[in-house]
RNA sequence: GGGGACGUAGUUCAGCUGGUUAGAACGCUGCCCUGUCACGGCAGAGGUCGCGGGUUCGAGCCCCGUCGUCCCCGCCA
């Protein structure tokens, strides 16, 4: 039998009473947690999003409070009115908040039953994530998820108010519309007012923000929602949300000022310090040391150590001359044994192919033709890397490419990221032994980074054509342009254009915005865009360019990332209410589904299912 | 599109070389218990071994297919 609510208001939350409130009589309201019953003494946790208290219910204080409890079960929801009592001095439990105190319950309602939940929200996260998601409203329930949405909404605000602070608007942007230039597939809307015609959601509000600047609203921004139908992964959703702004006259820097100062302001909220500015490297510099445009800080970079080798140890360990020979430091006690230096060896081969070999430091040091070569290497890798000296417990790997090295690997670009690629894989291999991962509650926990100078074209080998790397309304830089390299050497062409990344995950990317529709023009052309093909693409765009454009620049993070990132979550489904699966399914509303053919009629579909 | 891991009670898992009636813990149900807080004690219920097919005297276990969840590559900022 459920109680009714009547008059009655809940007077405090679970998670904020304490020894000094003792002897107020309160109403508390929320979930059984648990319930511990003694017979005449039973013992109910309730719980609500701030925290949990407990209930005592003796027989003798009030039967009828006493009754209720004995029908109470898990996740029911209750209404408790009592006094608060200070726990005798055996009994304070000092894990709890709150553990000082209970509730002598003088009443207890049940307003609400529960069946019995397929996972308790009282106990630590289950594996099975089906159930999870199907069970969403439970899992939420757990105190891990309403921290992490707790982090969300503090990191949202806080971005808001900076941003206010600093002259930006909150615009909103159309979720219906066409189709923008990001490079992903669409997700349509069908129109039934205009049979065979769709809107698309908005992968990114790109062109509606570059608009906004040349509507002379000179800085926007919004947290918004971008669609791209991908496929998905522990990092990617096919939704997701950006901190999306856009900035009138502004130079590079200015725009890493305004992100670094809402990042701080995000972090701190939080309860976390980063330090500001952030440092910053060109694509280059990031791929020669890191072998990857999104290069993790928290470890050394790699080191060419070329220069330790004479050329007759060249040819006689078998090494091709004059190429990229990478050390990687692994920090700490991260030394491998014969079984793993020999499977890692394999695993160079299968990954990297013929052409790369791993070079046994171990067995180097130990033979005596190699042993002083050994030294050099060390002494090479410990200066490059700016460490004091030769760390004994700092473990270095080695990737030498072969004599007679195949093409690609002449490429020192494909060596380096083939180097990186290994140095990750490393670092995830060895992260409880150099524990380079492990938050420290220091600034040093999160390591920023600017990327810049990206390429402005990319190679397309299945097109054989040259691509943007960015997106087509991308600035080259100017000396570029104005040394004519777009059509004597697009290969040096540099794009005005940088990403920012935190601990070796890209969280966002933005450029200085072409602003003169002559040099739009120029780069379509380069991209072997005919104009008539540009106009057809991008033609309310190319005619905005042509009423008083500004020069402007913007850029866009993830709020999902930046949100796991400070959560510890290690897929975005934990920093997002509603996620879906893999296969892009919400589980727990059961979409995507047909629909009737009534509605397919009215939006001029018919559906080709393949058999 | 490709590769990999997993799928046994509500949950987490065990299940030998293919062999009788598929087990444990937690959870759940009933009874007992006045100081627990992962309460405790006694008793009990609970299984389409993801699904379909095959091999076999016999399949949770082997084979083929299929579905689902997760991870990675491709793809995607």
């Amino acid at each position: 039998m459920l109680d009714f609510l009547g008059t009655r208001q809940r007077t405090h939350t679970c998670g904020e009473l304490r020894a000094a409130d003792a002897g107020t009589t309160v109403t508390l309201m929320g979930w059984v947690n648990r319930r511990r019953d003694h017979g005449n003494l039973i013992f109910l946790d309730v719980r609500d999003r701030y925290g949990i208290t407990q209930i005592v219910l003796d027989r003798e204080l009030s039967p009828e409070a006493h009754a209720k409890a004995e029908q109470a079960r898990p996740e029911y929801v209750v209404a408790a009115t009592g006094q608060i009592r200070l726990r005798g001095a055996e009994s304070v439990n000092p894990k709890m908040a709150t553990g000082e105190i209970e509730i002598a319950a003088t009443e207890l309602l049940i307003l609400n039953d529960s069946k019995v939940p397929p996972f308790s929200p009282a106990e630590d996260a289950i594996q099975n994530e089906e159930v999870r998601l199907r069970y969403r409203y439970l899992d939420l329930r757990r105190p891990e998820m309403q921290r992490n949405i707790e982090v969300r909404h503090k990191v949202t605000l806080a971005v808001r108010e900076y941003l206010a602070s600093q002259g930006f608007y909150e615009i909103e942007t159309p979720f219906m519309t066409r189709s923008t230039p990001e490079g992903a597939r669409d997700y349509l809307v069908p129109s039934r007012v205009h049979p065979g015609h769709f809107y698309a959601l908005p992968q990114s509000p790109q062109l509606f923000k570059q608009i906004l600047m040349i509507s002379g609203l000179d800085k926007y921004f919004q947290i918004a929602r971008c669609f791209r139908d991908e496929d998905l992964r522990a990092d990617r959703q096919p939704e997701f949300t950006q901190i999306d702004l856009e900035m009138t006259f502004p130079q590079q820097e200015d725009i890493f000022r305004v992100v670094e100062g809402f990042l701080k302001a995000a972090f701190e909220v939080t309860g976390e310090k980063i330090s500001t500015p952030f440092p910053r490297m060109t694509y280059d510099e990031a791929i020669r040391l890191y072998g990857i445009d999104k290069p993790d800080l928290r470890l050394p970079p790699m080191t060419d150590v070329r220069d330790a080798f004479s050329a007759e140890e060249l040819s006689s360990l078998k090494i091709e001359a004059g190429l990229p020979i990478i050390a990687i430091v692994i920090p700490g006690q991260v030394e491998m044994s014969n079984t793993q230096r020999k499977a890692f060896a394999q695993e160079i081969d299968r990954t990297a192919g013929p052409d790369l070999a791993f070079l046994d430091l171990r067995r180097l040091e130990k033979s005596p033709q190699y042993a002083a070569l050994a030294q050099r290497i060390d002494a090479a890798a410990a200066r490059n890397c700016g460490l004091a000296g030769v760390e004994p417990e700092n473990r270095l790997i080695v990737l030498s490419p072969r004599l007679g090295t195949t093409a690609p690997a002449r490429d020192h670009l494909w060596l380096y990221k083939k180097a990186g690629q290994l140095r990750l894989d490393l670092a995830k291999r060895f992260q409880d032994e150099h524990g380079a991962f492990t938050k420290k509650g220091t600034a040093g926990d999160y390591k920023f980074l600017w990327v810049t100078d990206f390429p402005f074209f990319e190679w397309d080998e299945e097109t054989r054509t040259w691509t943007f790397a960015h997106h087509p309304f991308t600035s080259p830089h100017e000396d570029d342009l104005k040394a004519g390299r777009m059509e004597s050497d697009p290969e040096a062409v540099r794009a005005l254009a940088y990403d920012i990344v935190l601990n070796g995950t890209e969280l966002g990317s933005g450029s200085i915005r072409i602003h003169r529709q002559d040099v739009q023009q120029q780069i379509f052309r380069a991209l072997g865009m005919s104009d008539e093909e540009a106009r057809d693409r991008f033609g309310f765009f190319l005619e905005a360019l042509q009423y008083g454009t500004p020069p402007h620049g913007g850029i866009a993070l993830g709020l999902d990332r930046l949100v796991m990132i400070l959560a510890g979550a290690s897929s975005l489904r934990e920093v997002i209410a509603f996620p879906k699966t893999a296969k892009a399914i919400d589980l727990m509303v059961n979409a995507p589904t047909p629909v009737s053919d009534a509605q397919l009629k009215e939006l001029h579909i018919r559906p080709v299912l393949r058999s």
